[in-house]
DNA sequence: GAAATAGTGTCTATAAGACACTATTTC
DNA sequence: GAAATAGTGTCTTATAGACACTATTTC
């Protein structure tokens, strides 16, 4: 039997970091230097090294980016992006694209790159376009978020160590694009075991009565799950 | 900036074929017949091609291993697998592992190939272990699997285009491995908009009442949910 | 009629959603 | 007290689950 050509290809780790300001949904990307699509807006990434995995690519390159450790921050992988034009070097180049949640950060974006990164929200993202596939990948990646909102805990993975009940609201109503019954919400995140714990603080608010903090409690699913109100048919 | 060297890898598509054999959950594993791992049990699959993405070479190798067409089979991304020892060969090899759902098929195994392919009880193939990384391949397709049987209408891929709801609940009770209460199930799904419908026919049987037969309904997700019961706490 | 499988009725427990209401703060 | 945000109570509806019961077949 002939042997068929194995061709061999170069392998990039994309990241869909994610993150919330002022209330609006937004992703960290890059104004890339150089050809393909010089100028061009895209996501972060960056190219598998010798004796790693891909997972410690997109962890490395995502401390890279925010300045944090990617250890305490939320990645997954989203899915591998393979077709033979996505990008227009040779040897091929196939990604496989993660999702990173971030808390507000305190620099816009930093990072220990020269490239310009800053935070755009997701749907000027979308609006403008990015560079290569990456408003599929972005795409896909919105709605695995949207998704795991519902039957996991990751949505504090939006907020600071400490935060309050509204706060997690608001990850949600940004995600998801919806707004949702505030009391109902309460007793629904404050009663689901594991998802959020009492810190015992209580942070003052300059225009109402202050809010009880939380801290992310043990639990990495929802049971229930905190299903995303469907939109209305008609 | 002194250029980092960019190494190729080479990628294969590994398949994770699920079926239901009498009642029984059973993935097909071939036998390899070279190094490495020769004579050990793994799970089909095979190298990228010159001009095609990894969905189509998932599609090519399903087609090759099951003698079904994959545009009508449900074919899904589970994840990476990108461990630099994972496979002993060099060039690296990379894998993207898919999740495939086939009816109970004519032929034990089949295929064009050579290779020696057949299904394998999926408690078997855990106990005994498979090839490479494959066991964490399973595992994660298993668990893929399951969670999708919560919120798709995958179940309907495990049956043949006319089914009895008996049927269809014998695929929930022997991919979560559960007994569910009939009644609740035949109730849940005819009432669930899109997942089945009914074609008219009866099937008759050697020892009861005929059962109504259904056919895939539209939908392709499930809503409300169909949750999967959570295992007793205590 | 007995046995077997298909399918319906009905009651109860749990969860979701609407929304009135109370609580605690700043001004 | 007004305004604002946090949080509780309570009622209604949707869904899940237990399980008694009816329906249709073969023997």
């Amino acid at each position: 039997m002939s042997r068929r050509p194995r061709p061999t290809v170069a392998i990039t780790a994309d990241l869909v970091i994610l993150t919330i300001r002022d209330g609006v949904l937004c992703v960290l990307v890059v104004e890339r230097g150089n050809d393909p699509f010089a100028g061009r807006l895209a996501l972060p990434g960056g190219f598998l090294r010798g004796e790693e995995s891909l997972d410690e690519t997109a962890a490395r390159e995502l401390s890279e980016e925010t300045g944090l450790d990617a250890a305490t921050l939320h990645l997954q992988q989203v899915g591998v992006y393979s077709a033979p034009d996505r990008d227009p070097r040779r040897p091929r180049v196939v990604t496989c694209a993660y999702l990173a949640i971030a808390p507000n950060l305190p620099r816009p974006a930093a990072g220990t790159d020269a490239k310009a990164a800053h935070w755009l929200p997701v749907t000027e993202a979308q609006r403008t376009g990015l560079a290569f596939d990456h408003d599929q990948i972005l795409t896909d990646a919105l709605e695995l978020a949207r998704a795991e909102l519902q039957f996991s805990t990751i949505a504090t993975a939006f907020c600071d160590t400490e935060f309050t009940i509204g706060e997690l609201r608001e990850v949600y109503e940004a995600v998801w694009g919806v707004d949702l019954d505030k009391p109902n919400f309460h007793r629904k995140v404050t009663e689901s075991a594991g998802f959020v714990e009492p810190s015992g603080a209580k942070r003052p608010s300059p225009t109402g009565r202050p809010a009880a903090l939380y801290r992310a409690g043990g639990a990495s699913t929802l049971s229930p799950p905190m299903m995303r109100p469907r939109p209305a048919s008609a």
